[in-house]
RNA sequence: GCACGGGUGUCAGAGAGGCUAUGAGCGGGAUUGCAGAUCCUGAGACCGGAGUUCGAAUCUCCGCCUGUGCUCCA
């Protein structure tokens, strides 16, 4: 079954195509670098890394690219306020971003430029874009004229150009700047003064927002490429001006071949945003879950619909989160290094054992319909919990060298599933050591052994309310005894 | 107002003409002294109205509700 994609400009899902065979080019916009991330940051490059790995396991050499906005309104303000350097200021940025996105796995691009590194590409697009009468130079900078190419106008959006003008009814008149028409976008701002400027043929200055990406994407990609994604608030002006910048200058369309957004993230059924206050950063709802945890919350949805982020989405995620990593330690300790034959795995198989893993043989080939129906990732999941069941099942039904075998099948299969393509799952080591690495263990372990073995005493002797009575003492010691046919376990809580 | 999405059980959220979504919660059962975990299992849904069809949550039309964009925003 072919990968198909929703393509925005398009507007609906068509099969997947690459410029060359077995390549992918594909540029995401990335942040603005003036303060830290949110929760929506988290969630846009957690859909793309999806994409990107179902990309690489699907065959496809990717080239990733996404930018830094590394110079811009907000960023000068910000300095300002905190009396800083602005490239100081974008270091850090840029140095948490990176931090935040580790803690979430998410795999690196291949490149990240900075958009001030390519201020000479976007002067020479410019000057091209005036050359061809796309642009022009007004008092306080360079503007793309919309009316010369007003085909283009909405193609994200549908957006119809006459209807905007008059809606837009006053607006019109008052640009609150020297450009002709209130739908012209700004590609060279004319530098004020205590600002960071470059030179350029009208003066010192600065680049627009915009031009920024269509000169990072042509370097590094090309004139065309295969995706370009962001936010699904991007797709006007944002990239709408760069299919007006990028068509115009080249002549050839389209810039972009596929493209790809993502809904947004909303709080208790409102959109999250400072004014509202209910805004959170990264490393806030990391100091309350897990990594995993929120990365499962947060590809637990399409990625284009809109997710509400609440407390019931991460304890679901929490539980969830914890029966993958249950499962996965489970065969972990089951599995043996020494190769013993397992039988064929049909779901039609006599054998129980061959049945089983025909059974995740057809988990794992609708795991794959599922992502390469435009990643659906949700989808995908409800599989992976499914073949989560259907492993504890079986493994309660074997012993011996089967429960070792099928055991080892299992590893590769959580591991491919959830770890490669989910990038859901911690080291072995961590799983295995979860528990016992918890510092706190070593200073409690004698006192909770010492009441164990009373507490196995008068089990023994039948007492069960002197045991519950030390199991209630050992919960207020913050310890969760979990009885098994082996004999009890204790976990820090 | 214009544009683009949505409205599925208690909640979250897939599916897109006939076939179990999945998870949490709730009910029953196995295991267990109990609890937890695990497994088996039950109840429970497709906004309203028309239409197309042998058959519609899924397609068409109308209505209602809702999100986002139209200004910096992932």
């Amino acid at each position: 079954m072919p990968l198909r994609v929703h393509d925005t400009r398009r507007r609906e899902k068509v099969d997947f195509s690459t410029m060359s065979p077995g390549k992918v080019s594909m540029y995401i916009c990335g942040v603005t670098v003036y303060d830290l991330c949110h929760l929506g940051h988290a969630r846009c490059y957690l859909a793309f890394d999806l994409i990107h790995r179902w990309l690489e396991k699907s065959g496809f050499d990717v080239n990733y690219i996404q930018n830094f906005t590394d110079i811009e309104d907000k960023i000068i303000i910000r300095a300002q306020e905190n009396g800083e350097d602005w490239r100081e200021l974008v270091d850090r940025n840029i140095a948490t971003y990176f931090e935040d996105m580790d803690a979430l796995n998410i795999l690196r691009a291949d490149k990240y430029p900075r958009c001030t590194d390519y201020v000479e590409q976007m002067i020479e697009i410019i000057t091209d874009l005036i050359q061809k009468e796309n642009a022009y130079v007004a008092d306080d900078g360079v503007y793309f004229d919309i009316e010369s190419a007003p085909e283009k106008y909405g193609s994200l959006t549908g957006q119809n150009i006459e209807a905007v003008r008059q809606g837009a009814g006053g607006r019109v008149d008052d640009t609150g700047s020297s450009k002709r028409d209130h739908k012209d976008f700004a590609l060279w701002k004319k530098a004020k003064p205590g600002e960071p400027t470059w030179d350029s043929p009208w003066g010192e200055g600065r680049p627009g927002w915009h031009i920024e990406c269509t000169a990072m994407s042509m370097e590094l990609l090309g004139a065309q490429f295969d995706i370009h994604g962001g936010g699904h608030d991007l797709r006007f002006p944002h990239h709408e001006a760069e299919i007006f910048q990028g068509e115009c200058h080249t002549g050839i369309e389209p810039v972009v071949h596929h493209w790809l957004h993502n809904g947004f993230v909303n709080i208790d059924g409102e959109k999250m945003s400072k004014s509202l206050g209910n805004f959170w950063t990264i490393k806030e709802i990391l100091e309350k879950v897990d990594p995993m945890v929120l990365r499962l919350a947060l590809i637990n949805a399409h990625y284009r619909s809109p997710i509400d982020m609440n407390e019931q989405l991460l304890t679901d995620a929490e539980k969830n989160m914890a029966r993958i990593e249950d499962t996965y330690r489970k065969v972990l300790l089951a599995e043996e290094e020494e190769p013993v034959q397992l039988p064929r795995a049909e779901i039609t198989s006599g054998l129980p054992l061959g049945r089983s893993l025909g059974l995740l043989e057809v988990m794992a080939s609708d795991f794959a319909k599922a992502m390469d129906d435009d990643f659906n990732s949700r989808e995908a999941i409800a599989k992976l919990l499914a073949a989560m069941r259907e492993i504890s099942r079986m493994m309660s039904e074997l012993s011996g060298d089967d429960l070792a075998a099928y055991a080892g099948y299992c590893v590769e299969w959580i591991e491919e599933h959830a770890g490669q393509i989910l990038g859901l799952l911690k080291s072995r080591a961590e799983i295995l050591a979860e528990a016992e690495e918890d510092p706190r263990r070593a200073e409690i372990t004698e006192k909770v052994e010492q009441l164990l073995v009373k507490r196995a005493e008068v089990r023994t002797a039948k007492d069960w309310a002197a045991a519950d009575a030390i199991r209630d003492e050992l919960t207020t010691m913050g310890v969760v005894v979990t009885d098994t046919s082996a004999g009890p376990t204790w976990d820090i809580l």
